[in-house]
Parts: C-alpha cells; structure tokens; sequence
DNA sequence: CGCTGAATTGACTACCCTCAACATGAGTGG
DNA sequence: CCACTCATGTTGAGGGTAGTCAATTCAGCG
C-alpha cells in the first residue's frame, strides 16, 4: 500500500495509460471495467490473463468482421468504434466503446466476431483472451457473474438504442447520445458537461440513422435553443434539464 | 427411465408442451435451446434444475420490468413479447421469443428486469433460476459456454435490428422481420414459406418504429408485387429472393 | 498555395406520420 | 337471430420531418 506519497510521478504514469507497467489494481478504471469488487487475489489473477499491447493509432482495426474469435477489449484510453458490413455493403456503425468499456462481446456467439473495431483516435487497449478468462470464470465465480453481467448489460444498452431508434426524433437520438456520452465521461470522474466528441458527425448519422447534414442541423438548432455549445467536437451542455427533456419527447 | 413406450399416449403428449412430464431429453427443441450440444448426463442435470408451470394465456405476463432478476426462461410452445417502457411512458417492443429461445437475459445486468415479456397466445415456458444455471455453469464448462455464447447472439441479433432501424425503409423493416421469422420457423422444421404471426400489427409497427398504418400498407404493397400473400396473421412468401432483396435495399 | 476531407447551410423532395373514415370479426345481450 | 360494442385492421388525403442534392466554409497538410 504505497501508493501514497511516491518520490517520483512523472504525468504519464498518472495519465498515460500506455505505460507497460499498468495492471488492474493499479488501473484507474477498475472500479468501472472488468476488476469491478472483484477480490484483490482475484483481480490479481484477472490481471495475469491481460495482454496490453500498444496502442491502436486513429483509423486503425482493433479486429476485423469474420476474424476468429480469442478475445474481448476493454479500453483503456481513446475511443473506439464497432461497426457492422450489412449484405449490401454499407457500414452501420453498431456502438461507441469508451474507456472502462469492454468489446468484442459480439465475437463470442459464433467464433467469429460480426463486427469490426476501428480506434476513433489513440487508444490504449487491455487484450482479454476469452479461453483465459472462461477458465478463470470456472473459478472464480464472481468472475463469471461479472461476465455475465458485462453481456446482460451490453443488451440492455442495445435495447435502449433499439428503443431510441424506432420511436426517437432526430433531436431526440442526438440528445441521447449526448447525455449517453456524459453520463459515462462522469462515471470516470470527468466532467458531465463539458467533453469532446471522440467520433466524426459520420459516425453519429451512421450511429443514430441520420445523414451527417441532419446530425448539423440538429446542433446548430440545440445550440440556437441555449441547451448546448458546439465548437467542432467540443461539446458543453449548458442546459442539462433542457436536454433530457428532449428525450423523454418534447410533449412530456 | 421408463419413459420409454408408455401404455397410453394421449395426443397431448406428443404435441402438448404443458405437459409436466416433458423434459429436456425428450424435448423436440432440444437441439436449438439450452441443452444444444450438451452431454445426455449433463442434460440431465440442466433439466433437474427446470421449473415448468402452468401455460401463459395470451396477454398475461411472464415477468414485469422492475421485478426482481431470478430466472431467464426458455419458450417451449407459443410466442412472447419483450417491452420496455420508457420514461415517457411509451412501450417498446424489443423483440419477439419463439419456442427453442430464451428470454430474460435483460435482468441479469442490475438484478431488476428491464423489460415485461408478455405471452402473445398461449405459451408454454421453462423457467430456468438463474442462480442454479450459475452454479451449473461453474461445474458444466461447455454449459458456461453455453450461456456466454446464449447472451452473445442476443447481443449480435440486436446489432441487426438496430441495423435495420437505423438503416431500412419501411419495406425493409416488414420484409427483415418475416424473413427472421420464416428462418426461425425453419430451424424448427416448420414451413419457411407459409406461417401464422403470433403479433398483432399494432406490435410489429412497435417493434419496427412504424405506424400501423404503415405495416398495413407495406402489406398490401408486397402482396400487390405479388411477393407474399397475406390473409390476417397468415403469411405466405411467394417470392423469397424478392423478399432479400428488399431488406438488402432494392438498389443491389 | 492549392488540395482534400469534414462540416455547415440552403432549397427541394420523398417517405412516412397524422388524422379520419370505414371494414371486419369476436363477444355480448336484447 | 340480430343489434350493439369494441378491438383490430385497412384505406385515403394531407402535412411534417428528415433525406437528397448542391454550394460554401473551414482546417489540416503536403
């Protein structure tokens, strides 16, 4: 327990989370990502099944669509996004994965994953081979609730898309995935107003079935309103209240 | 095991899954729902830990949002629906659950369920606790798998549903659901050509983000192209590559 | 400096929703 | 047996939201 007080912290080992020596217990994140109230031996031998690799430059696959499936992701830093390649060749991109978030989940299902992983921008990324952490899982039973959990709460959240999607008005996709984005930068101790969007407005017409000249509009209209500030990918939402209101539709 | 060749059987236990002797063995679903692939002793002990109860008549609840996470349940004859309401206080169906499919996997995340699943006609379901399934899972690895694996097409399924809301026409949506229908219905050796909906139209539009309106149109346009026959809940496709190409947008 | 890709803004269009009328069938009670 | 209601589904007319097409701006970069 000296964590306390150490003679010498550069910055990055505070927030560069590239740094080979990071492990779970030492991971800022492990009250949110897998770790979570795992006992100390046990997120000990979590952390012996973890691969960390460099990190994964903008643009760039994590893992591609119909590669075979050994293991999920949970990201460390950056952002990154999934998405799938329907029959007719078009991109859908499926969901935005930030830090403290696990991926790959989708791969599981038939050996291969459906979807490919592509870094929004740097990211570092934790390598959870699944055959690994399935065993783990036979003995650590809080490990595989854990899991269990992580998948169950995957679906619900794509429930919640699915739910935004066929009843949800483009203002009020976008509010969403607003207040989405906040929500989870404050579950890292970042603040819930003000953030940068890690993904293009590409990325969030595909997301949310809009074209990139409505997800435009939509900004400048919420911006027009006084309920956010758009400065490129700079968000600040000024009026949170506003903006959930939208959600929930405008006639609540 | 002297269930073999009992002196009398009455229609119903051939074709009656109320029937409080039905087991997993001998179940016809058993090689698409949970037992799939497992070995006969472990059957076994998957089935000793299966509640089956009375059927559900069409419109009453299998379990409501809010209630406490105990079970998932397989269906084993009929059709349910799972809806969650949102803060408006609309519903939204998340998905339709046909015999051999398991249902319930939303709770698992905060230990509340998210959705009410509720019985579109009469319904015959397996109740299976989830505390013993965990604690199978611990004891059986290939039942482990069984259940990631389980949860993880749950999450790939939505992936293409959000696909279709974020990407289809109206045509595309109708013809994306009656084709996943046909398919299911053929995994389960039944027609993949003519089949009953067990959904009303009110519920298909919910699930798809249309009006009724529009289903109704949609139809009559696709019996008009002479596409699929419709009459009430019947359903023919006449033209099943038709049907493909309209989900895969008709400019392919 | 011009090039490229991303984003914004405007004008027009189309698809689907809204509102409304009507049809059908099941269940109920005269 | 028929009239009645109620739920469900079909069809039509008109309007609104978001898509399409196009021009412009801006930042980054060789």
């Amino acid at each position: 327990m000296n964590n306390m007080s150490p003679p010498f912290i550069r910055i990055q080992d505070q927030h560069c989370a590239h740094d080979k020596r990071v492990n779970c217990s030492n991971c800022r994140l492990n009250t949110i990502c897998l770790p979570i109230s795992l006992h100390i031996d046990d997120i000990d031998r979590l952390n012996g099944i973890i691969q960390r690799s460099k990190p994964l430059q903008k643009g760039e696959y994590l893992y591609r669509a119909s590669d075979s499936f050994d293991s999920v992701f949970a990201i460390r830093s950056g952002a990154v996004k999934a998405v799938s390649i329907s029959d007719k060749g078009e991109e859908q991109v499926t969901g935005f994965y930030l830090p403290g978030e696990v991926v790959g989940m989708d791969g599981l299902a038939d050996d291969t994953y459906t979807n490919s992983v592509i870094a929004l921008e740097t990211s570092s990324i934790c390598e959870i081979p699944f055959s690994r952490l399935e065993e783990l899982s036979l003995q650590i039973p809080s490990l595989q609730r854990h899991v269990f959990q992580l998948m169950s709460r995957e679906i619900t959240q794509e429930q919640q898309v699915i739910t935004l999607l066929s009843k949800g008005s483009a203002e009020a996709r976008i509010a969403s995935l607003l207040l989405s984005i906040s929500a989870r930068n404050s579950r890292r101790n970042l603040s819930a107003q003000e953030f940068l969007l890690p993904m293009s407005r590409t990325d969030i017409g595909n997301f949310l079935g809009l074209t990139i000249e409505t997800v435009s509009r939509i900004f400048t209209r919420l911006q027009k309103s006084g309920i956010i500030k758009v400065d490129k990918k700079e968000i600040a939402i000024t009026d949170m209240d506003a903006l959930r209101n939208i959600t929930n539709g405008s006639d609540a």
